[in-house]
DNA sequence: CGCTCAATTGAGCATATGCTCAATTCGATG
DNA sequence: CATCGAATTGAGCATATGCTCAATTGAGCG
């Protein structure tokens, strides 16, 4: 492969890293699978990684923080309760569930994994924070949010979690459209009634 | 080993796969775990299972339902209120998390093998009725359940799963004790007001 | 006592994995 | 052009995996 500086094939091995883990699962990628993908080496990848497991967690955390701020860019100036409408397409809107396979996928393995851990933490509590900010807002809109923003935040995002790992299960009866509806009541459980 | 009979050592095999498979995951679980575990030759497990798929396959299989039965034993008897207590209490008690690890893994591994997507639907199915059908009892007690215990059985077992994920990450700020505070207030939310 | 057959063995094959390291390439710099 | 160092190579090691198959064991039976 034609030669690149540093950081240039440092990002093409991360950007790599996260196709192979989406295709395989983070258990089963292997840095052969990176390297094969674009054409180099072995001894490159851990010229710039340590170990597979240091890229992986960093592929990780880009997918996870590129989610995080897409979604932010997507309801970017919108009124807090157009923005969580929003919020709950781009959650069904996902082509091929990518974000959400590779989300939960890393939730799981971060249990077995401290830096995958560390790296999901960090992820989910931003993640909580967005919905909670926007609950507070909707919450001054209407005059009617919940009472305690964080704790709904909590149920909302765990909520997703769960219907989109119950999407993920092959020939599941869980549809995007079912899915959807149900955050939409969730949405107005949690707004129209204080808890 | 002491020679069994074929059905002895067939669920000692999948007994011993249970375990092997809490502790290294589902991904990472190997035949030789197994076999190590139990001190059997190789040949024996593939006597019985024909390959580590379908033993993988069958040990979630019976761990899922093991789990349904002990939690419809726990709360045979009981009004329907006392029971949904009682299941959410049990999701807590659950020491080392052994039921929800299993159970998450096996959702995130069941969209790259079809043998656990079966599984998991059928074990699914049968979790989500028996919320339903609690939900559907406590309407009748209060006169004031949920409009579509379908629906609502749904979001409380994505809730359940969504929190429990949260909790199975390292060093995760997610506790039993507030995850439990979490499901009781959607219990509230579900029960309380129609939606 | 033999006989039969299911239960059991375990060496071995083909394949896969993370990572090392001595050796090479080649762009930039003087 | 010569030199230097970062970028890059890839054979190779130690380890692991699922599964096969010819061979052995031993409990129950006549």
């Amino acid at each position: 492969m034609a030669r690149m500086s540093g950081a240039d094939r440092r990002q093409q091995i991360v950007a790599a890293a996260i196709e192979v883990i989406l295709q395989r699962g983070l258990a089963q990628a292997a840095t052969r699978d990176v390297t094969r993908a674009i054409g180099v080496g072995s001894g490159l990848l851990h010229h710039y990684f340590p170990s597979w497991a240091e890229l992986r967690a960093e592929a990780v955390r880009q997918a996870a923080w590129q989610e995080i701020d897409a979604v932010k860019a997507a309801i970017a100036g919108l009124p807090a309760r157009a923005a969580m409408q929003r919020l709950a397409d781009w959650m069904i809107d996902d082509e091929d569930m990518r974000h959400w396979r590779l989300w939960l996928n890393a939730q799981d393995e971060a249990h077995r994994d401290p830096l995958l851990a560390e790296v999901m933490n960090a992820a989910m509590l931003a993640w909580r924070g967005l919905i909670a900010e926007l609950l507070r807002e909707a919450g001054e809109e209407t005059g009617g949010g919940p009472a305690d923003a964080d704790a709904a935040a909590w149920r909302l995002a765990a909520l997703m979690d769960g219907l989109a790992g119950a999407m993920l299960v092959r020939d599941s009866v869980m549809t995007p459209q079912i899915a959807r509806d149900l955050i939409e009541i969730q949405l107005r459980l949690e707004c129209d009634v204080s808890a």
